[in-house]
DNA sequence: CTGAAAGCGCTTACAG
DNA sequence: CTGAAAGCGCTTACAG
């Protein structure tokens, strides 16, 4: 039987040495095959990708990403996985999407799920560093969180989502629906069905200029009634 | 603007190279403080973490990873998450579970989902090992699955959900419901509710003893008919 | 086409 | 209490 005293799981692990000494080349041989360089002799490639096999041999992951000069690996921060309610599944459904995305890349995916009860909280930032990320795709997270700025503002690439971002930086991209276009679509609609008081949930209290352009838009239509609740929320509001 | 060709994150990283020339001491020094050796002065222990906080400096956990002859890193098998019907969210619990636990510890978790739909699948030591993980927890896995019995076998120690395990091997855990109880509970239950004529589902066919033992205590309640629908399942049946 | 060597950022005996 | 050195398993110029 095994018992806890054997835990040293690593001494079985068959490293590139093996296969190099093995297949009797260098290691740098052995690891400019498994890294598809073109310039290894078509015999000693097969040879050493035998030997592999037969060892059981694949890279060690984490001596490559520190070796490595490249980021291997992306992280997903989402704010929306942990405390969420059952009726919101964007961010499971986000949280789903991009790890197939990774997992059918070479890249490796590092998963920050920000827990809001949780005061253990750390600099996004710093979360990348300490893990070679070398970039990040960011749900859930308000515009005015100080760790968000912080992250936005290097030079490690992010994308971001449901949020438009206002930077120059060339390394930011974003990823949100329509909401000027949808809040159009979705007034359409009501209208068409005959509807004539509507009110307006779930816009930024920050944002005065949206208010003030959807009670002007709707004094211009005779008949129609917009109310305005103010509930502070992330979403933006129609028009 | 920052542009593409600026990717190289690194460069900015403080290491532990930095802290330690600026507090003028070794590297040993400082990554004995940061890892609460006791065999530190008080004074240099301060001085170091005060240069450390200047300077923003966290250590590096991948390289921490590969030098340590520790493992630092959980692994979670989970199949459930990635193809889960709407209404099962046992694997999502879990997942948040495990993930909430191991956060809080100074562990790191890696996450393994398999997606039956993908024929990518790996094995589960091989995922393991590539990624120096110390410990698994294996959520909706078969009992039959191949990759499942190769990684129990190793001196890596696993938790599994929801299964029974028959190994004699220390260093395998198992977390389930009780089975046998919780069937007896439910049968306990129809009965006492009047019911006389019940089906029993979701018994795994491999297990034929399971089914004798059901039908050869049925025969013995008078006016009570258990009839059974093979459906193979992972879940055990009653009784 | 191949290999020796330096390096990634840490940890850990070991000697002082 | 402190530091020099070897090592973790790879990658990557560089020289041959």
């Amino acid at each position: 039987m095994i018992t806890r005293n054997d835990w040293d799981v690593r001494k079985s692990l068959t490293t590139i040495k093996d296969v190099a000494k093995k297949a009797g080349v260098s290691i740098s041989v052995v690891s400019k095959t498994f890294n598809n360089y073109a310039d290894v002799s078509e015999e000693t490639r097969q040879r050493i990708l035998e030997i592999a096999k037969e060892l059981d041999y694949s890279p060690n992951i984490v001596a490559k990403n520190l070796s490595s000069k490249k980021q291997l690996t992306f992280g997903l921060i989402s704010s929306g996985v942990l405390n969420n309610n059952e009726k919101d599944n964007n961010a499971f459904d986000i949280f789903k999407g991009v790890y197939k995305a990774v997992s059918e890349s070479p890249y490796e995916l590092s998963i920050y799920l920000i827990d809001s009860l949780s005061q253990k909280q750390q600099s996004y930032l710093q979360y990348c560093r300490e893990r070679n990320i070398g970039g990040a795709i960011l749900q859930g997270i308000r515009t005015d969180d100080p760790y968000y700025k912080e992250l936005i503002n290097t030079n490690i690439p992010c994308v971001v989502l449901d949020i438009m971002t206002e930077t120059e930086n060339g390394l930011i991209g974003s990823v949100s629906i329509n909401n000027a276009q949808a809040g159009r679509d979705i007034a359409g609609h009501l209208l068409k069905n005959g509807h004539r008081d509507i009110v307006v949930v779930s816009v930024d209290t920050r944002n005065l200029r949206q208010q003030r352009k959807v009670k002007r838009r709707s004094a211009g239509l005779p008949g129609i009634r917009f109310s305005i609740r103010r509930k502070p929320h992330r979403l933006c509001g129609f028009f």
